[in-house]
DNA sequence: CGTGCATTTGATAGCTATCAAAGAAGGTGG
DNA sequence: CCACCTTCTTTGATAGCTATCAAATGCACG
């Protein structure tokens, strides 16, 4: 099956020059798994586990002993997902559209991985991009205010799942304010808040209950706090909203 | 010499059996920097570094626009520690005591250490860790109060830190109340507060600017929200205020 | 077309930041 | 060794932001 799990796998993790024997062994050990929207995926419990998502999204949440949950982070198809056992077992993957995902011991994987340096260099090279974004969420998370937070959230967004529509990007986003609320540490209704009040200014248009258009990128960067806030009118500031850092949407990426 | 900062590199990351020549081309590529409390460590500033840390202790900081900083980690004596490079170039490592590190470039690091997979697979199971603990930060500041923070705080740096002492735990933190402040998203003075108000419940003693001892452990898995807080006197809590989770003191442990 | 759930909007309370000032701690120079 | 001085920390009063509580509206699905 050219479209199979295993394939996608192969294509996005392991080299071009990796040899056939390594997939193979890989193979051995990894389970298929398929979750649809809400269900949490399958996963040994005995032991940290490497999870490729081969097709739909997720979010990685964590349950409070409160019984509200904390999103980690979301993953898109081609993410490679590191969960770690934890006594009390309180990390979930959970689908939030219909899934399909890969799961190895990662012990296993990276026995395996070792005849393979170029495989093990890629596992690492996506933990330091999954450890980058944690550490951005972190800053999101400690320095922001709510539309900080929102404005930061839909750019990285952007940069993820973000497609070109005319002048603004398009966002089809998987996840319900609710999960983006238990993400930034904001309540469901301070996030309906700033989306409206980024909607009355013409920043973003919305339509239905996951379409999002960023209409002002620049404009969304000062809010998000990625550049000075200019002071209005009173000092002269050389090169102001400049055309933010006008990084590419959508580049390969992942999650480990 | 044998406690070198290069000596300390071999016996941390390098395994037991690596050849001397990958010692040597790792070597001949890392330039060793000292730091003295308050200082930058210097870092070339052209590409990705992964700096080792030998002595000494650092945060890693973030400065934002408006000029304040946010504290992205705290590393120790024996942490590998991986700096992206942005546009704008706002990561610092900075020496909270007298530091010694090695920087390396990051590509050039992967390439070498791609001949001794061992050592490739150490510095991936330490991004994971940093992974982990960055995880941890972000479920500090999204979903906890002042308290929560102040108490999941303390209890992080007893597992890193920390030194029994009778019944309690030492800690001699390094940074200042601002630094811990910076980390969790708390203005200093609110930092203050929380220490005074853990003083006064007798769940922590202090002296100085930088001792600490804690004094109930289980007690501040409760304040950090580790686990579900009792409802005082009005249900029954079969086993409630087991003796945590008992995990070891201080375990070897880093943070790429 | 009706039902159930997600989202939006509104009013109030609580928590933390901010502003202000006093009180330790540690280092320096006499 | 002690007095001084700078810096960090602690404590207090107030304002602002977001959570919470409550209700209406809108969307998607059967």
């Amino acid at each position: 099956m050219a479209d199979s799990p295993f394939e996608r796998f192969r294509q996005s993790i392991l080299t071009r020059y990796s040899s056939r024997e390594l997939a193979a062994r890989l193979t051995a050990i990894g389970s298929v798994s398929r979750a649809a929207h809400g269900q949490r995926i399958a996963l040994d419990p005995a032991a940290d586990q490497l999870v490729f998502l081969a097709s739909g999204s997720t979010k990685l949440v964590v349950r409070m002993p409160d019984g509200s949950e904390q999103v980690l982070a979301f993953h898109f198809a081609g993410d490679m997902i590191h969960l770690p056992r934890r006594p009390g077992n309180d990390f979930d993957l959970v689908a939030l559209v219909d899934c399909t995902a890969i799961s190895f011991p990662a012990m296993a994987f990276l026995d395996i991985a070792e005849a393979e340096p170029a495989v093990l260099r890629t596992i690492l090279l996506r933990a330091l991009m999954a450890l980058q974004r944690s550490r951005n969420k972190a800053i999101r998370l400690g320095r922001k205010s709510a539309q900080e937070r929102i404005a930061d959230f839909l750019l990285a967004m952007a940069e993820r799942i973000g497609i070109p529509d005319g002048t603004a990007i398009r966002l089809d986003l998987p996840m319900s304010r609710r999960d983006i609320g238990n993400s930034l540490g904001l309540t469901i209704e301070t996030v309906s808040r700033q989306f409206s009040e980024l909607r009355e200014d013409h920043l973003i248009a919305t339509a239905g209950r996951s379409l999002v258009w960023l209409q002002d990128r620049a404009e969304l960067e000062v809010r998000a706090g990625h550049v000075a806030t200019p002071v209005s009118g009173t000092e002269i500031c050389a090169g102001s909203k400049k055309a933010s850092h006008t990084r590419p949407i959508a580049e390969a990426d992942s999650g480990v």
